[in-house]
DNA sequence: TTCCATGTTCCGCA
DNA sequence: TTGCGGAACATGGA
């Protein structure tokens, strides 16, 4: 389920797994795990090279090689890191595989072929380029600028909130957590939210991923009162015990307590 | 068998 | 310009 609390919790297994070590060798399973320029273009960029650090903005993922390129991860829906041996068995599809000079492997493994490796040539420039806006977890994402974001916004806090060209990270999970934690229904106007209840969505906002990447990013090890845990037919709301309702908000099912969070 | 699913991107329509 | 809905991508699970 990658979303920035998922991506932040690889980036931190990545450091652990990856770093610092020699790539012998990297084979694509499927052409288009290696981003535009095909797996080719992936292993030469990467063969030979160390991966010396990580960073994330929002589901991105980048790794800069020792000759100052970077490399950027995306996990689609699916996608997740393994490390182990360069002898394990490759999975049958969708992975790229990392082998290490030192008999180690990373493995991409996205089982639906949605997720991608890719060189990049610099991680703010592609920012740019694919018009993100800023990191949901950026210290300078203050109330101010947050309402600043929210300003003139008529479309349905939750679309808005997963609009990663106004706020990088959060998707349909989280932003069903925030949502629930703020007490706010996700189909209400962002323009109809006073200043109170926008501070109070951007405190729970942040408080939503740190939490659940001190967790991480595992459901089952949220705290009580959670919502995502819960999410789905039958269950009940972690506050008021009352049934919890599947909504379809921009295009996804969104999950959420109809007493706890009123519809507007 | 059909429907749905955490991701993004494109298109057409108001 | 903004927002919305739908389809597409690929695959697996209920």
């Amino acid at each position: 389920m990658p979303e920035l609390p998922d991506v932040a919790v690889f980036a931190r297994y990545l450091e652990s797994n990856a770093l610092n070590r020699r790539v012998t060798a990297v084979r694509a399973s499927d052409e288009r795990l290696a981003g535009k320029g095909g797996a080719g273009a992936l292993a030469e960029r990467m063969e030979g090279r160390y991966l010396v650090a990580a960073r994330r903005h929002g589901k991105h993922l980048f790794t800069r090689l020792d000759d100052e390129g970077w490399l950027e991860w995306h996990f689609g829906m699916t996608g997740h890191l393994d490390s182990g041996s360069a002898a394990d068995p490759e999975p049958s599809t969708g992975h790229v595989r990392l082998t290490f000079d030192d008999g180690g492997r990373l493995d991409l493994f996205a089982p639906r072929k949605l997720g991608h490796i890719q060189p990049v040539a610099d991680p703010d420039a592609f920012i740019g380029e694919q018009g993100l806006g800023v990191d949901a977890l950026d210290p300078s994402l203050n109330s101010e600028r947050f309402a600043g974001l929210a300003a003139h916004r008529r479309k349905a806090v939750k679309c808005w909130l997963i609009d990663q060209g106004v706020i990088a990270g959060i998707g349909n999970l989280y932003s069903d957590e925030i949502l629930f934690q703020a007490r706010l229904h996700p189909r209400r106007r962002v323009s109809d939210l006073d200043q109170e209840a926008l501070e109070g969505l951007r405190d729970h906002m942040d408080r939503v991923l740190r939490t659940a990447i001190e967790a991480g990013a595992e459901p089952a090890a949220l705290p009580a009162g959670y919502l995502l845990p819960q999410r789905k037919v039958g269950a009940s709301c972690p506050r008021c015990g009352g049934p919890l309702a599947g909504e379809r908000v921009c295009g996804r099912t969104a999950w959420l307590c109809p007493v706890c969070q009123p519809p507007p």
